[in-house]
DNA sequence: CCAAAAGTGTTGCAATTACACCCATGG
DNA sequence: CCATGGGTGTAATTGCAACACTTTTGG
C-alpha cells in the first residue's frame, strides 16, 4: 500500500520571562491563510531536514539565536517537542500535520520579523490564553498544551534556568518560577530548595548587587536532568 | 512557498499486564521493508483521517477492541500521543513521519494478525528494552519513550486502572504498579493510598474471593484526572 | 486449626512550612 | 541610620514508610 502525501510543518511556542512577565512570541501573519491574524511562528519541514532541525531554523529566523549549526556560537536554547496536531481541515492549504515545539529563551533583544510574518511581538501568555479567538489555526490549543508542559516541568526539571542568562541569582531564578506559575513563593524557603537540590545550580563565588540590597551570589545551571526533591507549587 | 509532501504514519505501543508481567504487542512484519523482523504495529494516515483516528483503527485491527466508532460497544481503551519521529532516512520507503501513540489495554484475548503482519505476539517489555537491535526502524527508541511515559504517569494519574478490567480489587491494581515499575510495593500502605486518594477508585460494595484468602472489595475507576497526593515509586 | 490474603492502627523519621532573625550593601 | 534585598535557624506540622495486629475466607 502507498501513502497519501501530506504537508508537515513545525510550529514554535517560544516563551520568555521579561521583567516578571511570562510572554510568548507571536507573529502577525504577512501571507494567507489568516493574513493579518496573530499566530505562532512556524514553517514547513524541507525534504532533507529533520523535525528538530526545522524548529531550530525557524527559531533562529525569529529570534536570531539558537541555530544548531556548529558554526554558530549562539547560546544553547532549550527546545523540546510538545505534540503533533493533524486534524483534517486544520489548515485551509490542504492536509497539513504540525509538530509543535516548545522553546525557552532568556530575555532577548527585539524579535525579528521572519519571511511570512509582517511583525513579531512578545505578548503576555495569560492574555493570550484568556482569549481563545486570538490566534489563527488551532494555535490556541497548541499554546495551551505547551504552557501546561512548561509549568509542569519547572517542578521536576531544571528547566527554569533556560529562562535565565548564563549567570543568575537565586532571586532571578525565583522570579522565573513566580512569573510562569503566576504565584508568589517564599524567598527564604526557595533559596534553600534551589541551592540544596543536588545539581540544580552551582555557585560561582562572585556576587552582584544589581538587584539592590545585600549582594547576591551568582550561579550557573548545574548538570542535573531532574530535580530531587522537586520544587512544588503551592 | 509550497511544501514538500511526506508520508505520515502512526505507530502503536500497546501495553498490557498479564499475570504480573508487563508486555507489549509486537508484530512480525509480513511485508517489506524489514520483512520478517519485529516491529510496533502501525500504518499510514489516510487522506481524510485524523491522527488519533488512524491510531484507533490500527488498534482495533490488531486487538479487536477500542475502535472509536459509535457503532462499537467495545470498552474505551486509553490512547494518548507520545511523540513524533521524523528523521530523514528513518524509513527506506521515503520521507515518512511517524506519530507514536501509547495504548493501555486490560488482559485481552489472543491478538490478531493485521494485514501487514505475519503474526502478532505479547512480549515482555523488559526483554525488548534490553535488546536495542530487536525492533525494526527506530522502534526501540519509540518503545523506550512510551514506556517511560507510562511509568511516569502511573505516579500522578489514574492510568493504572486502564490495565484493569471494569471491576478490580486493590491487589489487582497494585499488581499493575508492581509489574510496570518492576518493584514490589507494601500491600498495606498501597491499600491506604489507593483508597484514600480522592477520585482514584470507587467501592462497589461487592466482594470477590478470586485471589484466595479474605474476600476483597471490588472497585471501579473514579473520576479523578490526576492523583492528589501522587503514588510514589520507592 | 492453619494458611493466605485483606485491611487497620501506630509509631518514628523526614520533609515542608511559616516565620523570627541576622547580614551586607546603597543612599 | 534606614531601606532593601540576601540568607540562616528553628519550631510546629504534615506526610510517609515500616510493621504489628486484626479480619475473613478456604481447606
Amino acid at each position: 500500500m502507498d501513502f497519501d502525501p501530506m504537508g508537515v510543518a513545525t510550529d514554535l511556542v517560544i516563551l520568555t520571562v521579561q521583567g516578571g512577565s511570562f510572554e510568548v512570541l507571536l507573529i502577525r501573519r504577512g501571507i494567507p491563510p489568516h493574513r493579518g491574524r496573530w499566530a505562532l511562528p512556524g514553517g514547513f519541514v524541507r525534504a532533507g531536514e529533520g523535525l528538530e532541525q526545522t524548529a531550530r531554523r525557524e527559531l533562529a529566523e525569529e529570534t536570531g539565536v539558537g541555530s544548531g549549526d556548529a558554526s554558530s556560537d549562539a547560546p544553547r536554547i532549550h527546545l523540546e517537542q510538545v505534540a503533533t496536531y493533524g486534524e483534517p481541515g486544520r489548515d485551509p492549504r490542504g492536509r497539513v500535520i504540525s509538530v509543535a515545539y516548545l522553546a525557552l529563551v532568556p530575555d532577548l533583544p527585539t524579535p525579528v520579523a521572519g519571511s511570512d510574518a509582517a511583525s513579531a511581538s512578545w505578548i503576555p501568555v495569560a492574555e493570550v490564553l484568556d482569549d481563545p479567538g486570538r490566534l489563527a489555526f488551532d494555535h490556541h490549543r497548541i499554546l495551551t498544551d505547551a504552557v501546561e508542559r512548561a509549568r509542569a516541568k519547572l517542578e521536576y526539571s531544571p528547566l527554569a534556568t533556560a529562562f535565565c542568562a548564563d549567570e543568575f541569582t537565586v532571586s532571578e531564578l525565583r522570579g522565573v518560577y513566580e512569573a510562569v506559575w503566576g504565584i508568589p513563593l517564599d524567598p527564604r524557603n526557595f533559596h534553600r530548595k534551589a541551592t540544596r537540590t543536588e545539581g540544580f545550580v552551582v555557585p560561582l563565588g562572585a556576587t552582584t548587587t544589581r538587584d539592590g540590597g545585600r549582594p547576591a551570589q551568582l550561579f550557573r545551571r548545574g548538570s542535573a536532568e531532574t530535580l530531587h526533591p522537586p520544587l512544588t507549587r503551592g
